[in-house]
DNA sequence: AACATAATATGATTTTTGTCATGTGTGTTA
DNA sequence: TAACACACATGACAAAAATCATATTATGTT
């Protein structure tokens, strides 16, 4: 809805890695890929951006993959979309304009800007594994 | 941000006839688009699909052009919004599952359901003449 | 050294965005 | 009324971006 395909499949494969990797293992991209329902190849040049970024890590060789590190902070769901979606998503206008200000507002720029803040801070607040314990109760759905 | 270019020229477009025409006055599309920086031939073709779908008007000819119509009912975003994206586009799932249900919810629909249900009602009760009588002690910005 | 897998580069495909040429209806004018 | 100009309507086309697929390379494991 408001994420492209790439940001999609970015947070939905974060969440199977944060969700299957108890200590360090890895998870190999077809691993990944089939268990989300998304093109692998396509997947794996999304995660090589995460690995760049320091998101998530990677190993290469057998037994090789993708995987988080555990021990190294927690992913915060802001810093996922904004590898992606790059670093001024959440300061975009709404209508297109090329500022989102005080000064030069677009006429739903008032209207808009408490739900664009409250967006940004609960993407802000919330990691991926918090996401996860808090939905542990049912099944995490990720496919398709 | 979370609307196509398409949608953006749309309500863009739409502001600017709402807010011009006080009698039944027509712009041609070279008017619209300039007022508003966006590429003429392209938002043309925008506004031929509102007309359709009798959001706004047009008349050919000679002091032909667009017009909204001001004794027909307002203008409601949310219908404007989805004559372009289509008809689902507030039902979409955060993370691009194929539905969004409280039965089979992604791991973020708990946290998302609300603020989407917040700009779903923002739009379905604001109408383009609302948003310009609300911003007009300021001049209102519709270009880049 | 052989192998498995990520990384990288490259290309194909699809969608979105934007342009052009032509058709069609409408009003003006002679 | 006939010619003409005007501006939307329509569909073909082009460029750009996003998405998806393949091949090659590099690297670590055994
Ligand atoms: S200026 Fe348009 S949303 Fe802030
Ligand atoms: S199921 Fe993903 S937002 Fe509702």
């Amino acid at each position: 809805m408001i994420f492209s395909k790439s940001t999609e499949y970015a947070i939905r494969a974060t969440m199977f890695l944060c969700l299957n990797s108890s200590g360090n293992e890895c998870f190999k991209i077809n691993t990944i890929a089939s268990a989300i329902d998304s093109p692998p190849f396509f997947t794996s040049k999304i995660l090589q951006t995460l690995v760049r970024q320091n998101i998530i890590s990677s190993t290469k060789g057998p037994n090789g993959g993708f995987y988080v590190d555990k021990k190294s902070k927690p992913i915060i769901l802001y810093d996922l979309i904004i590898a992606v979606e790059g670093p001024d998503f959440f300061d975009k206008c709404l209508l297109g304009l090329s500022t989102c200000t005080e000064k030069n507002p677009c006429p739903l720029h008032k209207d808009f800007k408490k739900h664009k803040e409250e967006l940004k801070q609960l993407f802000k607040k919330k990691s991926v594994s918090d996401i996860m314990t808090e939905n542990n109760n049912g099944k995490i759905n990720l496919k398709i």
